[in-house]
RNA sequence: GCCCUCAUCGUCUAGUGGCCCAGGACGCCGCCCUUUCAAGGCGGUAGCACGGGUUCGAAUCCCGUUGGGGGCACCA
């Protein structure tokens, strides 16, 4: 074992024992059963929908408990962070209700603020010879995988492969003065060869796995600075100073654990209870995979936020997805009610972007036509800088828009599954942003004749009256639409389809396509009376008449 | 390769030995309503991965097989 002398030359004078640091980050006086979490990102990319789930449980469980839930920035790893995610991160946080809710107190809540931290807690490991420097390059790591797969061994950093878990001091000297990089590694407990350990996941149960047998990295390599420990080092250091009741975390930490215990009783400290959340995943043609940051779109959570999810809803799912019975209660009161991790599904749910679209349009009609309209122009002023300048000038008519068949119906239109719908769904309301229908072969006619077509529309467009009573303004239509040859009803039609160019319902979708520009529209009627007779003209006028087809004048 | 873990309709799930020839929701299909697209109402489709046990009795317990997911980094 190296000298103390030499060991505290490695670190700054000044650097405090954990003793300080034990008494800077007191235990919590909190009441009994109530939880201390954490949501732990990393700066790496934007904020996974997976993550946010988790956070969802987190500040769940500690506000029902009467807890606290903290956000720790994991930024150990500096090559990799990627400029300006914490301003999305914010962005995420508002959105999906997971900001923290303590700010101050155990921070700072960064990890390469807390180096020193670290350090101190490094430092004595090392004079309790409880871990080692390590001199070995990339290279030599690489020729130790290299035998350990030729003799058939487990790979990794353990007993006689250990190159300098029991280096001699001299060795470890001569690197040292000859200034050659390092890094400290964890040694790992003699007895660990063979033996199991067991533990208990607050969602699993009792769990079993062979104990760590590795040597692990806790302090990245002198080379860098500041020098930043790995995940496993400060997950420990960390969350014991922080005072942590309850570790929830994604499942591909399970494996994890027998370390994490054994550098929690090296170090001292009292172990966390931990729960490991199943992933969210995706169907692919051969199964599922977990979601996928780079290859899938839905897997941020700026995906929700740029079509205008609304945030309940997403919450909704998610919460559904947590705990299944959650889902069967009504969107209010599955908000209030409080996760149970005992009810957390183990297996790795699919996101189901269906099912999330039906939920938010289920919770958009229940809106009332001002808050939705509040809500898109919130989303378009980031998203939609044109809609949301129509939205302003024209603030009466989007109110009449979202008024038909909303305000005052039993069964309100479903046509709203995000923000981002209102400009298709309803935008032909405003004469900026519609664009006229002027071909009769435009195929959203459904391939009726272009010259029946445009003869039903002049028709329409010479007549037109624009009735106050629904029925009567339909009447028109509908004689029209017999005049021009249309059946009366679908009935009529479908009995003798040869007879008729069609029925009352293309009639009525004709209307519909010149009006709206859409196949789907909310009643026409009251489409017409919102838009007015000077404009419903202005449309039924635009079709031109058919030209011949191309390319067959007459042979 | 080694280790861990999981397995009910296409999807999310209820189900903890008899209440289950398996219930709900989304999707899909059909019908009804309707002056049109939606919405809505009603109905239907479809599942306990497979093979052995244990038991009077198994989706539920045990073993094996298969399949899925995760882990074995100076990434978290």
């Amino acid at each position: 074992m190296l000298d103390r002398a030499v060991i505290d030359s490695l670190f700054p004078a000044d650097l405090p024992e954990p003793e300080h640091w034990e008494q800077r980050y007191p235990p919590r006086q909190l009441p009994t059963g109530a939880e201390v979490t954490r949501f732990a990102p990393s700066p790496t990319g934007v904020m996974h929908i997976g993550s946010a789930y988790v956070a969802t449980i987190d500040r769940d469980l500690a506000q029902h408990s009467g807890g606290r839930y903290l956000v720790r920035v994991e930024d150990t790893d500096q090559a990799r962070e990627v400029e300006g995610v914490l301003a999305q991160f914010a962005r995420a946080f508002d959105y999906l209700q997971i900001q923290p809710t303590e700010v101050e107190g155990y921070g700072p809540y960064q990890q390469s603020a807390r180096a020193d931290i670290y350090l101190s807690y490094v430092r004595e490991l090392l004079r309790r010879g409880a871990a080692y420097l390590c001199f070995a390059t990339k290279e030599d790591l690489a020729a130790l995988t290299a035998r350990q797969q030729a003799a058939q061994v487990p790979p990794g950093y353990h007993g006689r492969w250990a190159l300098w878990r029991d280096a001699q001091p001299a060795a470890v000297l001569a690197e040292l003065d000859r200034g050659t990089p390092y890094v400290v590694r964890f040694r790992a407990p003699e007895d660990a060869a063979g033996r199991r350990v067991r533990f208990t996941d607050a969602i699993r149960g009792e769990l079993a796995h062979e104990a760590n047998r590795n040597d692990v990295v806790i302090l990245k390599s002198s080379a860098q600075a500041p020098r930043l420990p790995t995940y496993h080092f400060a997950h420990a250091v960390d969350d014991h100073l922080m005072r942590v009741t309850l570790v929830i975390r994604g499942e591909e930490w399970i494996s994890s654990v027998p370390l994490h215990l054994q550098l929690f009783d090296a170090l001292g400290f009292a172990p966390p209870r931990y729960a490991h959340i199943a992933p969210l995943m995706k169907q692919i043609p051969g199964g599922k995979r977990k979601l996928s940051k780079r290859k899938d779109p839905e897997a941020g959570v700026d995906f929700y936020l740029e079509a205008g999810y609304p945030a309940p809803a997403v919450l909704y799912y998610l919460r559904g997805l947590a705990n299944g019975r959650l889902a069967e209660l009504p969107l209010a009161e599955a908000l209030a009610a409080p996760i149970k991790l005992a009810e957390c599904g183990v297996a790795g749910p699919l996101v189901d972007l269906v099912k999330l679209a039906d939920i938010s349009a289920d919770h958009i009609a229940t809106l009332p036509g001002a808050e939705i309209l509040a809500a898109v122009r919130a989303w378009a002023a980031r998203y939609d800088p044109e809609l949301l300048a129509v939205l302003d000038v024209r603030r009466e008519l989007a109110l009449q828009a979202l008024a038909v068949e909303r305000d005052g119906v039993p069964n309100p239109r479903k046509d709203l599954r995000t923000w981002s719908d209102f400009r298709p769904a309803y935008g032909f309301f405003f004469p900026e942003l519609f664009a006229l229908v002027k071909r009769a072969d435009d195929e959203r006619f459904g391939g009726l004749d272009p010259n029946l077509v445009h003869g039903f529309v002049t028709d329409l467009a010479e007549s037109y009256r624009p009735l106050d009573d629904p029925r009567d303004w339909f009447d028109q239509i509908r004689q029209l639409a017999a005049k021009h040859g249309f059946a009366p009803s679908a009935k009529d039609y479908k009995k003798n389809p040869d007879a008729y160019p069609g029925s009352i319902r293309e009639a009525a979708q004709l209307v519909r396509v010149l009006l709206t520009g859409s196949t789907r529209s909310p009643d026409l009627h009251a489409v017409a009376t919102t838009l007015g007779p000077a404009e419903v003209q202005r449309r039924l006028r635009a079709l031109s008449e058919p030209s011949a087809p191309p390319g067959r004048a007459q042979g």
